[in-house]
DNA sequence: GCGACAG
DNA sequence: ATCTTGTCGC
């Protein structure tokens, strides 16, 4: 049995063209009271050559890691690293991440943005559309949009992300806002929320401030981040179970 | 033509 | 993302 592959385009032209046409079946609504488990996802990369992945299991419940996925790929002939297309590059050694886990989660947390992308399709919304699972996309920088409210130091502070063509200085109606600034940490660089697929622009600020928040970066993508530089320099792989 | 530009 | 030591601050 062999999950759907992830189409590699051969070029940019017919890669965004692809973005413009999945763009399509984003939902950016959807129920997220019964979501309990999460995968965050963070990868990694090796200098001669291999793009290593982590799939974090995150209990919501006990607010907990259950376990690591971990995958690897040769990154000789992996789509090459282009803003706008991040997706192409790093989805698929993410799906193989997932499948290293006992069980799928409700629910994916990507290091990178969601609907917060030139053609609405960041990574997060693309692997939320082929897992058919609802996502959010957390990036450490900005892509697009802009933040117009300055942003105040105090954890917890947020403003809306804005589609670039919106008015400037003016505050971004709604239908124009793509995500949120997010101070995770009181005076530290801000995160950026989007939602991927099945999400709305609330739903997922309030699923970021729900988590735990030691630095810039929630715990779960922070733990993600963690195995993905571990499992590069130390050549881990599999499952990982913790408990 | 000149910047901007997730990881 | 990666290359890298010390250093400033809570």
């Amino acid at each position: 049995m062999s999950r759907p592959a992830f189409p590699t385009p051969p070029d940019l032209a017919s890669a965004a063209r692809l973005q413009r046409e999945l763009v399509k079946g984003v939902k950016l609504s959807g129920d997220w009271r019964h979501v309990r488990r999460l995968a965050a996802l963070d990868a990694s990369i090796k200098r001669g050559g291999e793009l290593v992945a982590a799939a974090v299991l995150w209990d919501l419940d006990s607010g907990m890691a259950l376990e690591a996925g971990i995958a690897r790929i040769p990154a000789e002939g992996v789509f090459p690293y282009v803003p706008g297309y991040l997706s192409f590059r790093e989805a698929p050694v993410y799906l193989a991440a997932l499948e290293q886990l006992s069980s799928p989660p409700d629910a994916l947390l990507v290091d990178g943005h969601g609907i917060a992308h030139p053609r609405g399709l960041g990574i997060a919304t693309h692997l939320g559309l082929h897992t058919g699972l609802a996502s959010i996309g957390v990036a450490k920088s900005r892509l697009f949009g802009e933040a117009h409210s300055p942003l105040s130091l105090e954890a917890g502070a947020a403003v809306p992300l804005c589609a670039a063509d919106a008015p400037l200085g003016e505050p971004c109606t709604k239908g124009m806002q793509i995500g949120w600034a997010v101070r995770t940490r009181s005076r530290v660089k801000p995160v950026y929320v989007s939602p991927g697929h099945r999400t709305g622009i609330v739903q997922a600020l309030e699923t970021v401030l729900m988590l735990p928040r030691n630095t810039k970066l929630p715990e779960p993508l922070r733990q993600a981040h963690l195995w993905a530089g571990r499992a590069r320099r130390e050549g881990l792989e599999g499952r990982l179970v913790f408990g």
